[in-house]
Parts: structure tokens; sequence; C-alpha cells
DNA sequence: AGTGCGACCCGAACGC
DNA sequence: TGCGTTCGGGTCGCAC
């Protein structure tokens, strides 16, 4: 699924593609995908060209002259650059024809996927946007940060983790590693996280994030981010969709439990609620 | 305000 | 084998 790595792996990824190629074409095969009114996004899109992409938690952001796109790719949301003469695909929703006859196509399964055009000084003030939290590697993340944001919540330090006001990019295989690599017991509540906990939280989410991106995410079931390119992080999980295997540090057998509908893999003895 | 949960989707995995 | 059912997973919006 792309978290925070493998959407900056795409961005890395189009940037080097799509960047300054004039727009012929827009088709929408599938509207709900976009939040705008069709005609209206197509209009913006029409002549246009995305000058830079940027990137802010999950979300990436194209930008235009006036205007920059909006992209989350939830689950599988996907991007293809492909001759423009090529058989359009079940999953195919959306396609930005260039002038050089080559689609950019947005590929989503499961079309959870959502696009939004915004004028650029509504940027910041937009309501995907405005939300996001401080990212790993962001010099604001900090331990005092964290300890504060969990000070009052009674819920698992696992689902807190997931909350992207709080921190911008983590999805559920990193927030098991992460989680698995500070030694904390993802039922923990928030307002027993100790100074000592989220100084750990702080250093290994930017350490696993970083390796992450370094290796083009992680590749896990369906999910390879466009363009054919596999992530190789997979190689280095150590208790996502490991249940039943033994735990690298301890041996012992990796369990996988629900926390808010959530798989939650971890080791019960590394990470016991009180160590 | 904090918290929990269904809805959105559909292919894969599972159960019989 | 083949069919029906369940699961997963990020985010939103609603209910409490």
């Amino acid at each position: 699924m792309p978290e925070i790595a493998e959407v900056e792996t795409v961005r890395q990824t189009l940037k080097s593609q799509i960047l300054n190629k004039k727009i012929k074409d827009v088709k929408i095969l599938y509207p709900k995908i976009i939040e705008n009114n069709t005609e209206e996004f197509k209009t913006i899109l029409k002549e246009n060209q995305f000058m830079d992409i940027k990137r802010r938690g999950k979300w990436l952001i194209f930008e235009l002259k006036d205007h920059f796109l909006l992209s989350h790719l939830r689950m599988e949301g996907k991007f293809f650059l492909k001759d423009r003469n090529a058989p359009i695909e079940k999953h195919e929703h959306i396609i930005f024809t260039f002038y050089d006859d080559t689609d950019l196509r947005y590929h989503d399964t499961r079309k959870f996927g959502r696009m939004e055009i915004i004028k650029k000084e509504e940027l910041k003030t937009n309501k995907h946007i405005q939300k996001q939290g401080f990212e790993p590697g962001e010099k604001d993340l900090t331990s005092a940060y964290l300890l504060d944001e969990f000070r009052e919540k009674n819920v698992a330090i696992k689902t807190l983790l997931l909350d992207q006001t709080i921190i911008s990019g983590l999805g559920n295989i990193y927030a098991n590693e992460i989680l698995f690599a500070s030694k904390i017991n993802p039922f923990k509540k928030g307002s027993q996280i100790t100074k000592k906990e989220a100084e750990a939280l702080v250093k290994n989410s930017q350490k696993i994030i970083k390796r992450a991106i370094e290796l083009g995410g992680t590749t896990i079931k369906s999910y390879t981010s466009s363009l054919g390119v596999t992530g190789r992080f997979q190689q280095e999980l150590k208790v996502h969709k490991k249940e039943g295997m033994p735990c690298v540090i301890c041996k012992a057998k990796i369990k996988k439990e629900k926390i808010n509908g959530r798989s939650t893999y971890f080791c019960p003895k590394c990470q016991r609620v009180n160590v």
C-alpha cells in the first residue's frame, strides 16, 4: 500500500518523466475519483503542464500554471506512462494525454484514490493538506511534540501512529515496523507513552522511512509504484505479514491482532506491555 | 473534543 | 469444482 516512502518513489519517478509536457486531452472514465466538477477539471488541465511535483504526507501535489492537482493513491492507486495507442486497461480511470502522444494513466483497482484541483493560493487552507502533521525526518517532529499529542489520548499508540494529523505519512506497514523497532506494545495507550519511548519513535520513524525511500518503498500484495518500479523494502520487514515467524531478535512467534480493525503484527516478547 | 465504526471498492483468499 | 462469503486497508463522515 502506498505510504510515504511509496508516494515519494512515485513522485521522483514521475518527475523524471512528465515535467513540462503540454497536456492535449484528459479523459475521466470513473468520475468519482475527481472531487471537482469534471468539466472544470478537464478545462484547467488542457493546454496546461505539470511544472513540478511535490508531496505532503501521502498526497502528491502536481504544480500547474495557476493550480495544484492533488492526488491521493489510497490503497492501490498507480500512475503509468504509456503510448496513447496502448489499449485502455480495466482499472485505468483517468487519462492525461500529452502532445507527444504519450499518456499518463491513473490506475486504481479499488477506486479509492482521489484527485482534486485547487487554486495555488488555496493549498495551505485545503482541507486535506492543512491537517497533515509533521513528517518523519522533519525537525519539528520531536519527542516533546509527540508526548504533547499523546498526552490525553486513551487510544492505542498504533492507532495514533496512523493519525495523519499527528504524524503525516505513516500507514499500517511502517506503523507496525516502527513500533517493533521501538520495542513498544502496539496496544499501549497514548497517554502511557514515556519520554524514552517517544524518543525511540522519532528516531525509528526517521530511520525506517529514510531506508524505505532509499529502497524505493515496499512492494506488497498487488502494489507496485508507477512504471513498474519495484520497491525492495519488503525484504527488510521484521514483523509486518510475519505472523507465526520467529522474531529476528528473540525467536518468539510474531503475533497478529486487530487494533481498530487494522492488522497489527508484533513480537509478544520484545514488545511486552510492561517492559 | 475524543472515540468508534460503517462506507467506499473489488480481487484474493477462504469455507463449504 | 464452483459457488458464496469474508477480508483488507486510508480516509471521511456520522453517531455517541
